[in-house]
Parts: structure tokens; C-alpha cells; sequence
DNA sequence: AATGAATGAGAGTTCATTCAT
DNA sequence: AATGAATGAACTCTCATTCAT
């Protein structure tokens, strides 16, 4: 009776699969890192992942499946990689916009290499059908996500009553998506940041 | 009657050239519209610009040398391209501020094209220094005009005195590049336009 | 009945992929005795051996790898292709000597294209070292033969006692190696051989 | 009255022509002795040259037609280049003998490039009919040379008497040729000229 | 499940040669 | 007499993919 993981040889046939997989999509995803989708040959990739070429279109019947799996991976990512939770703060609204922010500077601090990938299959989005569908919900969601904090705040009275729920949202997710992509450097984020809080909260009395 | 260069048999060689050289960017540029960095294929370069392929290498000495190029036209693209003027408002910032979100409508709607080869030769930058060098200073420029139109814009008394002029010009380059960059709907662009305005803006009096 | 390697479903992969390089090898070797290196072309060979010029590149990564190759290819036939052992002379060191002519006559009646091919790798040696480094030690282990050849011939009192080593070997391997890199007919090299021998041997006895 | 070669504008024209025509011919050759006639290109010859690539083409149709003028410059160069005249000597056969060893010497130490071109030529010449066709008479009319002197050097009593006349010429030319072409060193061609000498003189009384 | 071997299609680049001027 | 511009044909090498085992 061994614990379920615990004997390789025991593994479920698809758990080993699985495994085999995910070292492709990881092998690939680093090597877009390193070289971009320009430069990412499948030859790499089974080297990186140790096997054979023939065995990477075994479980990929194509270089784009292997790259449909690398959005996965990111969009994955970009879901369970976060900063500290922000609480504890006198508004839940405002912890999260600062959770927001949080974020951001791990992506640019910590995670540059998501952000990368993110720009290599945002392009490729534009030709690849498969990879738009995977990397547009994680766009769409976090709009979502920004729009109920914007709803939250007002409604906690933090946010300015004035403000546009959609504007705000579209705000916040240019302003920061674009301090990350255009890559301007983390004094220039501090500052986004420090602008997206004084135009969404209510001005401090004097 | 007619002005002495308009004959094409009087053109000077060099004039021929510089066209023939031009004929290979645009195509190129095009092209890279169409399918990508990543289709990009010398022998489509060359079949577009009516020449041969050999002839795409007489004028540039490689792939690299003709992205280059590319990388030029798109520079100056941005020079000459813009929404018509915005001028006779109160304000000569305010009519600054106005320009940037015209001359963004323009890239949305009217010169996608400019914005995809953009972000493909940002990627491509972070792998060729060359066209690194050309890309960069682009948007360096940009920061600076918009710095010096956010002092402007305080010491009109249109915008707010309290504002930190590099937080609000690095906000406004990080809005707008953000709403184009994730290629957001038109309909954001304008809530985003009004959301900088607002935040740049001194409140009108009740 | 048949000996346990002759089924070539049972030859072992390392087996197959050495025949294949030496089919490449052969037909390399073939091309440049018809057309010289600089009529070589991979496809050609690749033709010539049966296979796709990918299937070339897989065994040899580069051209020159190949011509590299056939440098070793000529340095095996020289160190296998011989006229029938001249023995049972008077003296062993005479013997070598007409194993010399023998040979030299070899290769100037039956494998001429040993000879093309040593002259084009000399040439090409002399840009390229690591045919240099091959095509060398066949020179140097002829020169070291021949030396050894003539200390024997002098101890048996067969050649002239009165004889520098060294200037002996060096006439034998420059008349021969002349008459066959100047194309001299093989009645030429009929006379120079006797004329070697006239040198090196003690005059008979009136 | 200017003499006639002083004023360029007045040169005939075919002089003009046939100094630019040695021009492209002497580039060639330069360039031959530095990259091999396989490294050998219409465009450097004309840049080293000082003229455009369709100016070679005016002066020679073809790429072929150049190389042939190389190998007439090349058999003008044996003609003309010797090692300072040997004379004074008791027999003017030896003296003749001893001015194919200086030559050689003059080839080996001080104009390699002959021999370098020479070779190329050779192998060029199996190919191209044109090309053997200026090189093989050299070789001609070098072995003719040397019967001549064989023949005197007898009739003088200096050569041993008993020497075949065609032998002993084959014998000097391949072991000549053989030193130059397998690119033995100095000391070896001076072993090899003492034991030419030895072999064909008379052995001095005791 | 995994691989060594093989390949078709095509990539960027080169080069002797030509042509209009 | 000389050239800048242009080209057809070819070259080596690459790569995602396949197939027999």
C-alpha cells in the first residue's frame, strides 16, 4: 500500500504521460525565454526535455499543439503566481487594487519571463487561432476582476462616487499592462501606481 | 512645364536607388503586416517589390541590414503620422493632451499596421541590438513630450498643481501604449482618454 | 551456414549508420575524381549515395566533415592498395624498393583517381587543416618507410655504402612522387625507376 | 615630341587595353596565390583591380577566359624568372645543371606563389583544356631543356657515359618537380640536388 | 513508449554574367 | 571604355515531421 506517487513505476500510465508532457511544455517555455517563438526548435526543446525529437510529436502531433500548451502553462501562471496577499487594510477594495499592484511588481521584478512569453503569444495570437483562445480569457478575466474591485470601492465608499466603473477598469488595466509591456522601468510603475490611486480614491480631506 | 525632377529618366542614380531600396521596406513592412517577423521570407520581399531576390541583396547586404530598414520607415512613420491638428481649444497643453488621444485613435482605427510591426520589432529588439537602437529612442521621445506638456498643462493652471509631472507623464504613455499595446476596443480607448483627462485635469467648479 | 553478420536485419544500427557514412564518403570520393572539389556539390552526392541531402547532413554536419572524411577514405587506400608483394629477391631491401615501383606503377595504371584525389586534398589542405592534418602523416610515414628502407639496403651491402640516408630517401620519394604529381607517361616512370635504382645500388661487377 | 609612353592621353588605345587587361590578370593571380582558384572571385579580382565587375567582363568574356590569361602570365613567369646566371664553371652542362638546382631554390625560398599557381593550374587543367593547353608546354619544353644538357654534359665527359639520356632527364625533372610539389623543405631539395649531381657525374677519382 | 534514421520543402545567400546607359 | 543595377541558377544548410522498429 505506498502512497500513490510515490513509486514511479506504479505511476497511472496517463500520470506518466502527463509528466512527459508538462517537461515538453516547460523545456519550451523556457526556451522561448531564451530565444522567442522565433527561435524555439523542436530539436531543442526534446534535448531540454531529454528525448527524442520523434517522441516530442509522440505527445505534441505539432510544433503549434506544443505551443498551444505553452499558453496553457502561462495562462496557468499568470492564475497562481501572485504576491503576498495584500489584507488587513481598512478598505477590501483598496487591498485589492494593492494586491493589483503587488502583482505587477513581481511580474517585473520577479517573473520578467512571463512577461515575455506573454508578448511572444500575444503576437502569435494574431495568426494562431489556438493560442488567441487560450491567451485572451486571462485579458478578459482580469478585466473582470478590475471592474468589481471598482464597483466594490465606490460602493465602500474609497472610490471617488463620480468615477466610470468601465472607465476605471480600462484604466487600470492599460496603465499598469502598459508600464509592463512597453517595459518602462519599476520607478516609473511606483509612479503608474501611485497615479492610479490618487485618480481612483476619493481625495484625503485637508 | 514641368519641374526638372519629374522626368524619371533625369533622376539621379542615386534618387533611382533610394527608391528601389524604399520598394524593398515598404514591401517588407507589408509583408511583416501580413504574416509576421516569423513569415517573413526574402523571396516574398523581393517578389512584392518586383525585383529578384538577388537584387533585394544588392541593396541590403542581409535579412537583418532590410528589418533594419524597416525598423527606420516605422520610426519615421510615427514622426509624420497624425490625427489633424487639434488646435484652438483654451488650452495649448489641453490641445497636446487631445492630440495624443487623436493621434492613438489614428493607430487604432486607421494604422493598425503600424502598431503590429511595432510590437514585432520590439520583441525583435530584445534579441537584435540593431533594431533595438532604432526602436527605442521612439518611445524615449515620446516620454519627453509628454513630460513637457504635463509641465505646460500646470503652469497654464489647466492641469492640477499637485500633480508629479514624471508620474503623470509616465501614466499617460503607460494608458494609452496599454489600451494599444493589448489591443483593446475603441470604445476603452475613449474611457481611457477621459479617465487621463479627468486625472490630469483641475475638477471644473460645481 | 551463413556467418552471423551477413543478415542485414540483424546488423547492428551502429553497423548501418557506419555504411552509410562510407557510402557517402565513396560517392564524395567519386564526384571530385569525376569533377574535382569545386565541381563537389552535397546534392550530388547525396544523389550519388541514394539518399536526401538532409540524410547528408545527418551523418556529416558540414561539407568540409565530409571531405574531411574522404581525406581518411584516400589515406586508407593508401594504406591498402599495394601491387602484389614483390618477394624472393636477392635482398629485402631491394624487395621494398621494387614494392615502390610496383606500387607507383599501380598507381599511376590502376588508380589514377587516387592520385586526383591526393593532389586536389594537398591543394585544399593548404586552406583547410583539418585535411591537412590528415593528408599529412601519409607523406610522413612514406618518407619514414623509405629512410628505413635505405639504412637496410646499405647494411645488406646492397645499396652504395657511400650514400646519405637521408639525401637517398629523399631523392626516391621526389623522383617518384614527381613523375606521378607532374602526369608523366609510364614510360617515364619506367626509366626514372631505373635510373633510382642505378643510384642507389653498388655497380655491378664488370 | 613626348616620348611615347610619357602622356596616358596619348596611349594608344590596344596599350591601354592591354595594360588594363594585366591589371585584371596580375589581380587574379594575387588572388589565386591568397584564396586558391576555389576562393577566387570575378568581383575581388575587379575590386583589386580598380574596376567595376562588367569592366573584367569587357576585357575577359568569361571567368574561364581570365584564368587561362593567368596560366600565359604564369608560363611568362617561368620563362623570365631565374636565380642570378651560374657560369665560370669547367663544364657548362654542370654549370646548367647547377642553374636547375638554383632555380628550384628561387621557386622554393624566394617565389612560392609559382608554385602555389603552378599546382592549381595543373588540377585546373584536367578540367579545362584551355588551361592545359598553356601549361603543358611548359613542362614540355623544361624536359627537352634538360635532355639537351644530359646529352652535352656526355658529350663533355662530365656526365657518367653510360647514362640513358631520356632517363636521366626524367629522372632531374620528377625529382625537381617532386621536391616543389610535395612541398618538401629546403634541406631536402638540397639533399636531393647532391644526389642528382652524384648520379649523373662521373665519380671523381680517388 | 520511444527512438534513430530519413526526408521534402524551403530558407538565406552567393556568383558569374548581362544590360541599359 | 566603363559602370551601376539586375538577375537566374544554384549552393549549403535547416527544420518540422514521419516511419520502421
Amino acid at each position: 500500500m505506498s502512497p500513490p506517487d510515490s513509486d514511479p513505476a506504479v505511476v497511472a500510465p496517463s500520470a506518466r504521460a502527463d509528466s512527459r508532457r508538462a517537461d515538453l511544455v516547460r523545456a519550451a517555455y523556457d526556451l522561448i525565454v531564451a530565444h522567442g517563438l522565433e527561435g524555439l526548435r523542436t530539436r531543442d526543446i526534446a534535448a531540454r526535455a531529454g528525448v527524442n525529437v520523434a517522441t516530442l510529436h509522440y505527445y505534441f502531433p505539432t510544433k503549434e499543439a506544443l505551443i498551444a500548451g505553452v499558453a496553457e502553462h502561462l495562462a496557468q501562471q499568470f492564475i497562481s503566481v501572485h504576491a503576498p496577499p495584500v489584507v488587513g487594510g481598512p478598505s477590501p477594495a483598496l487591498d485589492r487594487l494593492r494586491q493589483e499592484f503587488a502583482d505587477a511588481r513581481v511580474y517585473q521584478n520577479e517573473r520578467p519571463d512571463m512577461l515575455v512569453v506573454m508578448q511572444e503569444l500575444m503576437l502569435r495570437g494574431r495568426r494562431d487561432p489556438a493560442v488567441a483562445a487560450i491567451v485572451a480569457p486571462s485579458t478578459q478575466g482580469w478585466r473582470i476582476g478590475l471592474e468589481r474591485m471598482v464597483a466594490a470601492g465606490i460602493a465602500e465608499g474609497v472610490f471617488r462616487p463620480t468615477l466610470d466603473q468601465a472607465a476605471a477598469a480600462d484604466l487600470v488595466m492599460a496603465a499598469l499592462g502598459g508600464v509592463l509591456l512597453l517595459n518602462l522601468p519599476p520607478p516609473a510603475l511606483t509612479r503608474v501606481c501611485a497615479g492610479i490611486e490618487q485618480y481612483l480614491c476619493v481625495p484625503e480631506e485637508e
